[in-house]
DNA sequence: GCTTTTTCATATCCATGATTATTATAATCC
DNA sequence: GGATTATAATAATCATGGATATGAAAAAGC
């Protein structure tokens, strides 16, 4: 008798969830001296791109509730890195927009980004890089796909 | 001009944020009606291996602050699926015990974990999902490490 | 032995995210 | 066009996790 038990600690979800907590811990740890964190570099990073969107629709791109979003984008417009301005036709709207600021802190935290993503990936060849980004790419659709079955992934 | 924008969906560490958010989401969804989060199945599945804990070396084994901890066993402890007994030699430590509810609903979220698993993981091939596992093990490993230098990896 | 240092558990505060409900406003449907 | 329905933002509540601080108890130093 005396059965090996499973080890929980080689499931996917126990590892993905490992993964992401430890890179975001250690992200945070640095993001912070630029007054950021990991979800707010998030919210900067797709603001980035694309411009002027209203919170709804950010809530959209980030696969996140719209409560979410209202919270934090209090903080972060509190803290200058955004403001919110109405929608010129729809009252209930509003649109999200850059500060000045937020490029900037943005380019830095990418860095940061960088410099954890090699702690993370050290000792993976460039090949098992790209591999390993690529079947997260693939879990992400997945995932996504299941919530809102109309969604396609970018292709340009 | 008219540089083309960096696609922060691609980087690394928010790829992996993202699959762990919507892959623990979607799991969160399901263990639910077992009264489980997540957080509480790793809990759970950690004490299952190794029962009778501190709390400061389950905090180690999950690479988790003591006070997480502390927070977390005060929510299980209440809802019944632990208990804690003081340390016979030293009374500033409590060991940790699983009830016996705990076993059948680690078994069940386990089923609920491969559901999901599955479905985060379509398309994939058998050798897809293993070598995503193995490098996510691996980050897993590096990202442990630079915490703490000592740490080594389970060989059996 | 007694002081200093460590260690264990925990209180407090903040950031984040999900759920549920509410309010204001648009859009739609007879 | 007035009632119904849908949508945008947000309030309230809970679970989670990090950072800092604290009290109690054990260990170490002398």
């Amino acid at each position: 008798m005396d059965m090996k038990k499973p080890d929980f600690t080689q499931r996917f979800g126990f590892l993905v969830n490992d993964v992401a907590r430890l890179h975001g811990r250690r992200f945070d740890q640095r993001v912070r001296e630029i007054g950021l964190t990991r979800a707010q570099c998030r919210v900067l990073g797709t603001l980035y791109m694309r411009d002027g969107q209203s919170q709804a629709a950010l809530a959209e791109l980030l696969e996140q509730t719209p409560m979410a979003i209202a919270r934090m984008t209090d903080r972060m417009e509190a803290a200058g890195w955004l403001r919110r301005e109405p929608h010129p036709d729809d009252r209930r709207i509003k649109l999200l927009f850059l500060n000045d600021a937020a490029e900037g802190a943005l380019r830095e935290a990418m860095r940061i980004g960088d410099s954890v993503q090699a702690e993370a990936l050290a000792g993976l060849s460039d090949d098992e890089t790209s591999q390993l980004l690529a079947l997260l790419q693939k879990a992400r659709t997945n995932l996504a796909q299941l919530e809102r079955p109309e969604y396609v992934p970018p292709d340009d």
